[in-house]
DNA sequence: CTCCAGGCGCCTT
DNA sequence: AAGGCGCATGGA
């Protein structure tokens, strides 16, 4: 499948659990513990223990999903050639609420490598162990909303995550109790969807807009945070006073029907060259 | 040392 | 309604 691009689609910043060692990408799924990798048929899954369906790792990847259409979507101009051609191969995936909504709360004003950080270090404390083949590392399950109501905030906070404990505890325990009905958020509009996610304490609209795109699969959700206000400045209003307002109104007008999906090939795009433009200049200046 | 990082909530105008 | 500021923690 040349189409799909693993490297990109995992370390795109849509998910923080996966690791990769020489092009082998291990992570956890539910209670399996996985081994993805390329291989000239397609991608290649094994499992710690036998499994009897893999359709669970077909829905996480969207396996089925048409990328090639997704892309002829996209507006047709410089900024997002540039994307698509910078970025082949990367898709969205299809998440789990909570872990999505949970690892979200987490990443407000953190670079990625920390929440990396603090949810590994979650999940080692909270979750539960999954079977593991000889020679890999330990690995564990994302803690339920019903582990987590349970602790106490100073448990939250030894895990490193600071002011956003007592957010994640309050949502845990809000799932935990039946007061907040993750499940029900799947057969709302868009719109009515966002207004009941940003009731939760420490979910505001660009954590709202995460998790129904990469946990609920909403196409045109589209999380506005600092890389896509300095994507959208840079690329499409370069040198130009532009205030939130008509960037906001530009993002939700713009990239057409998978809006979402656009945002992800701009903020990866952002991402990743931003990054050689600073390695080059480091090279250049050692 | 200072600055800032995939924001949000609360307190000012 | 819109703008400013504090919040924990750690890396550059």
């Amino acid at each position: 499948m040349s189409n799909y691009d693993l490297g990109q689609t995992l370390a795109s910043g849509q998910c923080f659990r996966w690791n990769c060692v020489d092009g082998v990408w291990t992570g956890v799924l539910g209670r399996h513990w996985l081994k993805l990798e390329h291989a000239v048929s397609g991608i290649i899954v094994h499992a710690a223990e036998p499994v009897a369906d893999f359709g669970f790792v077909e829905d996480f990847l969207r396996l089925g999903e048409d990328l090639e259409s997704v892309l002829l979507s996209f507006p047709d101009d410089p900024p997002m050639r540039a994307a698509v051609a910078s970025c082949r191969g990367l898709r969205l995936l299809r998440q789990e609420p909570w872990e999505c909504l949970a690892s979200f709360i987490l990443s407000a004003t953190k670079q990625i490598v920390q929440i990396r950080q603090i949810v590994a270090l979650l999940c080692e404390r909270f979750g539960d162990p999954v079977t593991v083949p000889p020679g890999e590392p330990s690995a564990w399950t994302f803690p339920s909303a019903d582990r987590l109501a349970g602790l106490a905030e100073s448990d939250l906070r030894a895990c490193k995550m600071g002011f956003r404990a007592p957010y994640l505890l309050a949502v845990a325990r809000a799932i935990a109790t039946g007061r907040f009905d993750l499940e029900a958020i799947r057969g709302l509009s868009l719109a009515e969807a966002r207004t009941r996610l940003v009731t939760l304490p420490g979910v505001g609209p660009k954590i709202a807009d995460c998790v129904l795109l990469f946990a609920y699969g909403f196409q045109v959700a589209f999380p506005i945070d600092v890389w896509i206000i300095k994507a959208l400045k840079q690329l499409y209003f370069p040198k130009r006073r532009v205030s939130q307002k008509q960037l906001h109104h530009f993002a939700a007008t713009h990239f057409g029907p998978h809006a979402g999906y656009a945002q992800q090939y701009l903020f990866h795009y952002m991402r990743t060259s931003h990054r050689q433009r600073d390695t080059k200049t480091t090279a250049s200046r050692t």
